[in-house]
DNA sequence: CATCCGGTAA
DNA sequence: AGGTGTACCGGATG
């Protein structure tokens, strides 16, 4: 039984030894990393010795695998290490990424051959939106142009025949495990970790004969909740090469519809006893986590159409709106067996996450709760609610800070509302007021029907993944753009959320016409030699700063800025550091907006830059990454970032992908990324960029720009490059030196003795910098020893 | 663990 | 009503 039950933990751990380049790449959690490799199920070590290996790390798999006689007309190569290969060209394209993106997570998606890989988590997904082991083995042999290797045959049956038998029910106010399968049950119950979890004295698992079996329900198409709805995936979500002439075998194209199609929950299973015990609200992380564990993932699904103790909301979308093929697709896995799944759904930025949101809460049409990041999403939020839907003003009920709408009393105190809110005001622990308190006691009484996720990438933070012990939701829908973070943390939405629902191809939707053709560009800035010999002597500190005022950047940032303009193009400016933010946009005269920027100064600078025809560039610091929607720009140049946030990355191509008019050959929008060359900057950038060169986006190295020795650029002059240098060591040492200063009282003589050798370094001596501190040091009066730390 | 910048709450 | 100070939190790095 031990062994056993080790081995059936490390199948989690399965792809523990690559480099774990996929999202979910099955680090649930710490303990399992314990188990020694060999007594897991691991798919790498299938024939490992028999297989070629280049200097890459590519192996040829070709001695073991031979090919079926009508191999081309089949677009999939299986690897036995779980990785699959993807013809995009071919004509059962279509047929097989919706199954793949289904089954498997996407690893590279470039122009020709998208790599995808099978993860126990992507596997719990598949199950999840309705697939069945046998299917999901079937349809990869047809669609594979050789037999599938006998390992991932025994890893897709692991991982998927235990899935879905067990499910977390909210009934009445309180949290209940639910399954029909009496062996699964004694196995959970026996599992010290969730005895601890069971609600006092009903250990017991009680009969339940208030549940009959499931009444059959139909989601039709066409009705009330699905507007739009795509005629034919082909065209519509621009796979041309998906139009089928014929090549298509037909074993493909006949089992097409049965992946496509919803679930039925078995008839014979249907008639067993269903099982049920209660758990404590505030341990349904502990609960949900230590059943993935345990191989029995909870399935959290919400049959509100046969909630009849939960009030209907009423709401519909507007007859005008409509959705985006790509916006169905991801809403039809969410409610495909006519209850509302819990999940994830991932969509670009600028593709519509907020329409995606609406129609789900129209949808499940209960009471529902929206968290945002900020103030300004949640008022984002309740714009977009009155767009696209019939919403009624007394039905949104803001919770923020600034806003706190009346919650229903008094006579309508049962009415059902959608609620939007922050996460730090639902998660936050201190004290509130009066009114806040009064807010907070009315979310946690009610039994929401959806509690919509925005950002969800941030629930795993220790602080905000306590909104969900918090809220008593039905069901859990999380929306987001980028789901990474540079914490191992982004597995865990796996148990505190559910799978992966849905994650659109931004390549799709760029050649769609959906979202606008970004030409990505690195530019390599030189750097100037002054400032190298600073940066090569540098503290890390300060090697950032020298490298983002490095002159020549600046005069790079410049010239596109006027290249742009003049197309009549409109600029952003990103810059995380808000020292160079400052010079750069003073010394080029634009506007400029950081994180102390007030709230009326922030609109007042939006508005010119929307409206103004003389205001096409403004600065922004990282505020702009999120919180506010930027107007309509197409160019973006980045001068400085925070690291190798691959998330930040993303999201800030995300700004300049709302187009506007299209040409679906040509790019309508660009995305400069300035990089000083030989510093540190160089590695970040590559890690920045791994997110969307996986999504397919190719970063086009710039070396020199034709036409900059005609364009009249300021930082022309030797003295002015070293005028900025001192300027850029002068405030990077008054930093570091401004506790010395404030606690020695401000001695005068010793700061102006440094400057004076910094200023005499510059023009020649380059160790005297060091030399002037040492001094200065030195000249310390032993009075003012005492107040320093 | 401290740093930065930005966010929210009171 | 509007502006300002705090405390604490997030993300990512050093």
């Amino acid at each position: 039984m031990a062994t056993k039950e080790r081995k059936r933990r490390g199948k989690w751990d399965t792809y523990k030894a690559e480099e774990a380049p996929s999202l979910y790449s099955g680090n649930a959690d710490k303990e399992t990393s314990s188990v020694p490799k060999a007594a897991s199920h691991n798919l790498n070590g299938e024939n490992a010795s028999s297989v070629m290996t280049d200097e890459f790390g590519a192996k040829d798999y070709r001695k073991d695998m031979p090919l079926k006689g009508d191999f081309t007309a089949r677009p999939l190569w299986v690897a036995p290490d779980g990785h699959i290969f993807l013809e995009s060209f071919s004509p059962v394209y279509k047929h097989a990424r919706d199954f793949l993106i289904a089954i498997s997570e996407p690893v590279c998606r470039p122009q020709h051959i998208h790599e995808y890989q099978l993860t126990a988590y992507s596997l719990y997904a598949a199950v999840s939106v309705g697939l069945q082991t046998k299917d999901i083995i079937e349809y990869l042999e047809r669609l594979s142009k050789s037999q599938l290797p006998k390992g991932v045959i025994t890893f897709v049956q692991m991982c998927t025949v235990s899935y879905g038998k067990v499910k977390l029910v909210l009934k009445h106010n309180r949290y209940f495990v639910e399954s029909r399968h009496s062996d699964v049950m004694q196995k959970l119950l026996k599992d010290s970790v969730i005895q601890s979890c069971i609600l006092d004295d009903r250990v017991q698992p009680a009969q339940q004969t208030e549940l009959p079996a499931q009444e059959k329900i139909k989601f039709s198409h066409g009705n009330e909740n699905e507007k739009g709805v795509e005629k034919d995936g082909a065209a519509a979500d621009g796979t041309a090469a998906a139009a089928t002439d014929g090549k298509v075998p037909a074993d493909i194209d006949e089992f097409y519809g049965k992946i496509d199609g919803d679930d039925e929950e078995d008839a014979e299973i249907r008639n067993l006893q269903l099982l049920t015990f209660e758990i404590k609200q505030e341990t349904i992380e502990t609960v949900q986590k230590r059943c993935i564990e345990l191989e029995y993932p909870l399935l959290a699904e919400y049959d509100f159409r046969n909630d009849t103790l939960n009030p209907n909301l009423g709401i519909d979308l507007k007859p005008s709106t409509t959705l985006r093929p790509y916006q169905e697709k991801s809403l039809r896995k969410m409610f495909g067996n006519s209850r509302a799944r819990s999940g994830v759904i991932v969509l670009p930025c600028g593709a519509g996450k907020t329409l995606v949101g609406v129609t789900a809460v129209t949808t499940v049409n209960k009471r529902c709760l929206v968290l945002a990041n900020s103030n300004v999403s949640v008022e984002q939020w309740r714009a977009q609610f009155k767009l696209w839907s019939t919403i009624q003003d007394k039905q949104l009920v803001r919770f923020t800070r600034e806003a706190k709408d009346p919650a229903p009393s008094g006579a309508d105190a049962t009415k059902p509302v959608v609620c939007i809110s922050t996460y730090s005001m639902v998660a936050y622990s201190g004290r509130r007021t009066l009114q806040a308190e009064e807010a907070m006691k009315f979310i946690e009484k009610q039994e929401w029907g959806l509690l919509l996720l925005d950002e969800v990438h941030t629930i795993p933070a220790k602080m905000f993944r306590r909104v969900l012990t918090i809220v008593q939701a039905h069901c859990k829908l999380g929306l987001t753009a980028t789901l990474v973070r540079e914490d191992d943390k982004i597995t865990d939405l796996n148990f505190l959320i559910g799978p992966k629902i849905y994650e659109a191809n931004w390549m799709e939707l760029q050649k769609a016409g959906h979202i606008a053709k970004v030409q990505c560009a690195e530019v390599w800035c030189p750097m100037t030699s002054a400032f190298y010999s600073y940066y090569l002597r540098s503290q890390i500190a300060r090697k950032l700063l020298l490298a983002v005022m490095n002159p020549n950047k600046f005069r790079i940032c410049q010239f596109l800025i006027k290249f742009h303009e003049r197309r009549n193009d409109k600029i952003i400016v990103f810059s995380d550091n808000v020292f160079a933010l400052k010079r750069y946009a003073i010394e080029m005269q634009k506007p400029f907006l950081y994180g102390e920027t007030s709230q009326n100064e922030r609109m007042k600078i939006l508005q010119n830059f929307q409206y103004n025809p003389r205001v096409n560039t403004i600065f922004v610091s990282k505020v702009a990454d999120t919180s506010f929607d930027l107007p309509e720009a197409n160019v973006l140049i980045q001068i400085s970032a925070h690291g190798g946030s691959r998330r930040q990355e993303a999201q800030r191509l995300g700004r300049i992908l709302r187009a506007k008019k299209h040409s679906t050959d040509q790019f309508n929008a660009f995305f400069y990324s300035l990089v000083s060359q030989d510093t540190v900057e160089m590695g970040y950038s590559r890690k920045r960029q791994r997110f969307l060169v996986n999504q397919g986006y190719a970063y086009k190295v710039v070396n020199n720009l034709p036409g900059m020795e005609l364009e009249d650029l300021k930082l022309a002059s030797k003295e002015s490059q070293l005028q900025l240098l001192q300027q850029v060591l002068a405030t990077s040492d008054a930093d570091a030196e401004e506790e010395d200063v404030k606690e020695e009282l401000a001695d005068g003589t010793i700061r102006i003795s440094r400057r004076e050798a910094t200023m005499a370094s510059m023009s020649g001596g380059q160790g005297a910098q060091y030399h002037s501190k040492a001094k200065a040091i030195a000249e310390r009066h032993p009075l003012f020893k005492r107040f320093r730390q």
